[in-house]
DNA sequence: AAAAGATTCAACCGCTCGCTT
DNA sequence: TAAGCGAGCGGTTGAATCTTT
């Protein structure tokens, strides 16, 4: 009858209840089969967001962590709009988490920056002469594609990503280079290379009982960047390699 | 104390990629 | 080898919550 409606909208306790049972019994990989043999009557994609982004055993819940703040930063400047692949950089916390939270950054300091220059600069000063006296809280329009998210962290990477290294002010030296020059200005290089491999978990500020727990415990890393997965730990429930 | 505005977070959508047949 | 299918990713939206006036 009505049993066949895809539901949609917030998940009740109720049915978080029910895919965790499930994804208990058939691993976290057959989503589709999840959602058809649970009953919950929404979609495979949905249950397995609801997964990954709540129900997933070794997610943080609550405010990033400066440090975890500074390594999105660093992270999203060397990569770009790879939420899921910072987020690998970040046990316990989500793609869809980091994206919200760079969106609320972004938005945060495009808003300050906009604070912080007159509005009579916009009319005159900022046209078209300077580089990098310009302030200007949108990318540049070079390729006409601006979404929101961006503030030049994914065209660098763009630029440079088929190389896999990061361009580092490359001369073009558009307005969003004092975006990252401010943000380098709070705060100080995690790691100093900057290889992916670097960055793995080796910075010692992150390395509090807590950081330790998630790595040690809930999770565990693939040999490569690439290959890496999370293998939440869930005393002798090993669902997740099925 | 109430209303308006701003911010945050959870969820959906469409596209792409990789695996299977 | 090509086609189909499913999973994953990034972008976007809207509701809930918080803050300010």
């Amino acid at each position: 009858m009505m049993q066949d409606e895809i539901r949609k909208g917030p998940w009740t306790e109720k049915e978080d209840l029910l895919l965790v049972n499930f994804v208990h019994l058939f691993g976290d990989r057959r989503w589709d089969f999840i959602a058809k043999v649970s009953g919950l009557n929404r979609t495979g994609k949905s249950c397995r967001l609801r997964w990954v982004n709540y129900l997933h055993p070794g997610l943080k819940r609550g405010k990033m962590t400066p440090q975890e703040e500074r390594l999105v930063l660093e992270l999203h400047a060397k990569w770009g709009n790879r939420w899921s692949r910072i987020a690998r950089n970040l046990p316990g916390r989500t793609d869809n988490e980091i994206k919200n939270y760079w969106r609320t950054h972004t938005r945060k300091k495009a808003q300050e920056r906009k604070r912080a220059m007159s509005p009579s600069l916009s009319s005159s000063n900022c046209s078209s002469s300077s580089n990098t006296t310009t302030v200007n809280s949108s990318p540049p329009p070079r390729t006409g594609e601006t979404s929101f998210y961006d503030t030049g962290g994914l065209e660098q990477v763009a630029l440079a990503g088929k190389n896999g290294e990061a361009v580092q002010g490359g001369g073009k030296g558009y307005s969003t280079d004092d975006f990252w020059k401010d943000i380098e200005n709070t705060i100080e290089p995690l790691c100093d290379g900057f290889s992916e491999e670097g960055c793995k978990f080796s910075c010692p500020s992150l390395a509090s009982p807590s950081w330790e727990y998630c790595s040690d415990t809930l999770w565990s890393f693939g040999d490569d960047e690439e290959g890496k997965i999370f293998l939440p730990y869930d005393e002798g429930t090993t669902f997740l390699t099925g």
